[in-house]
DNA sequence: TCTTTTACTTTGAATTTCAAAGTACTTTTA
DNA sequence: TAAAAGTACTTTGAAATTCAAAGTAAAAGA
């Protein structure tokens, strides 16, 4: 390792996208007004933050209906979880000093 | 508390801040150059985020000569001792899920 | 003396963040 | 049953942030 901060991943470095990888990473699902309303992020803000997750392909999303209303489901995949993992074990190790 | 990521302080969002910080209270002072090898930073880059932790008053500055030679040396203040152990509480409480 | 290195600072282009406005419905109310 | 309000997002673009290249100024080396 170069430095101590090597390990800590870019794309999780804001608090939205730690928050919704942290909620994702414990339930298997979360639709997009359950990660709104955990989160307090507006609409467009929580938008463009699962956006770049979808675009490193830590998260998956899925549409659907329910009902007849319109529902967007996501979930993070393997190379999320993994990722995730690996960062927070970098947190956890530099914050032990 | 209102949602899940509320005490998750937005100063430290990014990792060389993050960086920053955990350096800073583990030790007394760290020097521009310290900083710049720990956390593989780059001049400029290292330069707006000490300002940006100066700004919140988190960080504090101090100029001299060692010997002939300027040194730029930062500190933790008080202030921000308390917000990066209140952040990584905060933290910390967010990854148990 | 001239060149290189050290220790930063300044600059501004590129990227990211954010909320307001927009879209396309569904549901409620009168 | 027509109008108004709500739901569930998406789009947009201005504002803020990030970043490294270039600049500055003095010291060290050749």
């Amino acid at each position: 390792m170069k430095n101590i901060i090597d390990n800590i991943n870019k794309a999780f470095d804001h608090r939205i996208r730690l928050g919704i990888m942290s909620i994702l990473v414990v339930n298997e699902f979360a639709d997009f007004k359950m990660l709104k309303e955990l989160l307090g992020a507006t609409d467009g803000n929580l938008a463009s933050h699962t956006k770049a997750l979808e675009k490193e392909e830590y998260v998956k999303v899925e549409k659907s209906f329910i009902g007849r209303k319109p529902n967007t489901r996501y979930s993070a995949t393997k190379k999320g979880r993994e990722a995730f993992k690996k960062h927070v074990e970098a947190i956890e190790k530099l914050l032990k000093g």
